[in-house]
DNA sequence: CTGAAAGCGCTTACAG
DNA sequence: CTGAAAGCGCTTACAG
């Protein structure tokens, strides 16, 4: 007790305090083995007294499985993915899982060392949510045995479980929103980006625009962000032929736009400008901004994620969600 | 190359298609282990065709370095928090090491599994962010081999390593800000969480003020968010006695309260009423708030956090960083 | 229900 | 520089 032990003490320690043979320290930790009363609580008075803590890299080592799931993303101080990250980590431990996060700057080859330790850790599932991993890697990663999971992106190779939310039809309904709400000159604020979801909201506001006839503009001057709104709003408002309904491909930029707008332009919104946003962050609630904004169903995709896994059943090759439109007082009704 | 193989490959296949001994496999992959330029060559264009990737559950069992931390924190989806692990994250991962975050509610059993599974994973250390873990528990971390590094909470055990920001210096300054900016009624919003971070910053203000002779009472009202910021101003803000000087001991209180102060009583800041939030969250630099603040040195703590574990030397028992005064438009000059 | 034994995939002295 | 062998801490058939 009073010489610090340097080394965590192993099963067959608490064999020897409890009297009993490893196989049934081992016993009294797994799930539905078979151990008397008796001797399970001897070890495990034994094991309290010891400090005892099944070893999980063995445990993983011979199971192969080792409980660990990589979640692979970037711009984790974001607000949305913050909040996926949240979502998905409760999820994950409540079934009994962990989770790695690997941090990818959007750099090829800072996600091709995330994939790798994916593939170091033997991780039973890697959930991707970033960057554009090589073909190749996330085929070696289903050659080994391992669930891909991947968010917003169907750029990926075969094999791997595809989840999406439908973008297609929020952004064609944001579009019809701007449209009732009496607005004839649309704008979309994008970034430069470029991925799925920001492409395909973009494509399908668009294409909703030209077919009712309704003008509208397209403009990316800078990353997903707040600055990037801003910057928009200073070059979009200050022409002569200014939109009056602008869609914003994620609320970041919505929000940079609205205080642009408001403080730049002195614009009232939403009577001189609808705007309405995407991802429906936490942000686009404050009263500063109440912003109407589609939410993405984050606590259902995560416990998808984490049942799937639990049941070890994998999902349909691609699983589309619904967004949910909320209004808030960005757009006149 | 047809039928996916469901087992990921081991050294000894390598070793196999390469003609030399899983020894020579092992070397090859192992830092500054003596093996011959050719027979490396050899090895790696083996294990680049088998797709080999080396078992970190292995390695880490024979090594007794998992080279994984653990990360235990509550609250990942708010703007602070996710700050620091994205930053930690990142510079870990530039040191070789591996994050597993462990998502904690703050209640007390859920950091008690967390800890328990730092444990099980064999982390080489773990970070404690949140909760207020048992003693005993995080003893047996120690007593393992394990580190155990807190940031901003002095409340633990022996053997702790502690990173704390100078909540004390910080909360005096803020005093003195408004004191200089001429307000007369004082306020420190805060919240029930209780922990030792908020503690610190109101005792301290608080302090201050009785010092001075200044009037300040202290409101609590709910967690630690933007919507307790918004209760709070309704609540101090309504009264006969308006405070014109507010100390909030989070930015995400001082927003809410803002908006509230603002669009619920019209006032004007900084005219009418001088704030001053703790954080320095990115939000606070956004053009519909300016809110002066704290910065807490989140790049140099991670920093800090991640050569001390790659240089396997630990830190002074307990760390100060000082915090960064950011000025705008929130307190009159 | 229980124990002795084999084996998971690695690394590291130990000889050569 | 290289290979054969021992061992890290576990689990799981296999007998009893």
């Amino acid at each position: 007790m009073s010489k610090p032990q340097r080394m965590p003490i192993s099963a067959l320690k608490v064999a020897e305090r409890a009297g009993v043979s490893r196989s049934a320290v081992s016993r009294t930790f797994t799930e539905g083995a078979s151990v008397s009363p008796a001797t399970r609580l001897k070890v495990l008075k034994a094991a309290e007294e010891l400090g005892y803590h099944v070893n999980h890299l063995a445990r993983g080592l011979i199971r192969h499985q080792s409980g660990i799931v990589c979640l692979i993303v970037a711009d984790i101080n974001t607000p949305h993915q913050s909040f996926f990250l949240e979502a998905t980590t409760r999820h994950l431990q409540a079934t009994g899982k962990v989770v790695m996060v690997l941090n990818t700057s959007g750099e090829q080859h800072t996600i091709e060392n995330a994939l790798r330790q994916t593939l170091n850790y033997r991780a039973d599932a890697t959930v991707v949510m970033s960057g554009r991993p090589s073909r190749s890697l996330v085929e070696t990663c289903i050659h080994n045995g391992q669930r891909v999971i991947t968010i917003n992106r169907d750029d990926l190779p075969e094999g791997t479980e595809q989840i999406i939310v439908d973008n297609d039809e929020a952004s064609k309904e944001a579009f019809l929103m701007l449209e009732r709400a009496g607005c004839k000159n649309l704008a979309v604020i994008s970034s430069t980006a470029g991925s799925p979801s920001i492409l395909a909201r973009e494509n399908f506001f668009m294409e909703a625009a030209v077919k009712a006839g309704v003008p509208a503009r397209l403009c990316r001057v800078g990353p997903t962000n707040y600055q990037t709104g801003i910057t928009a709003a200073r070059q979009i408002l200050a022409g002569s032929n200014r939109p009056d309904g602008v869609f914003c491909v994620t609320d970041l930029l919505a929000l940079g736009f609205m205080d642009a707008a408001k403080r730049d332009f002195s614009l009232h919104i939403p009577q001189d400008l609808c705007i309405i946003g995407f991802d429906d962050i936490q942000q686009a609630s404050w009263q500063a901004y109440e912003l109407t904004s589609f939410r993405q169903p984050l606590e259902e995709i995560a416990q998808t994620i984490a049942t799937s896994l639990q049941d070890n059943t994998s999902l349909p090759p691609q699983l589309k969600f619904p967004l949910q439109t909320v209004w808030r007082r960005s757009v006149r009704p």
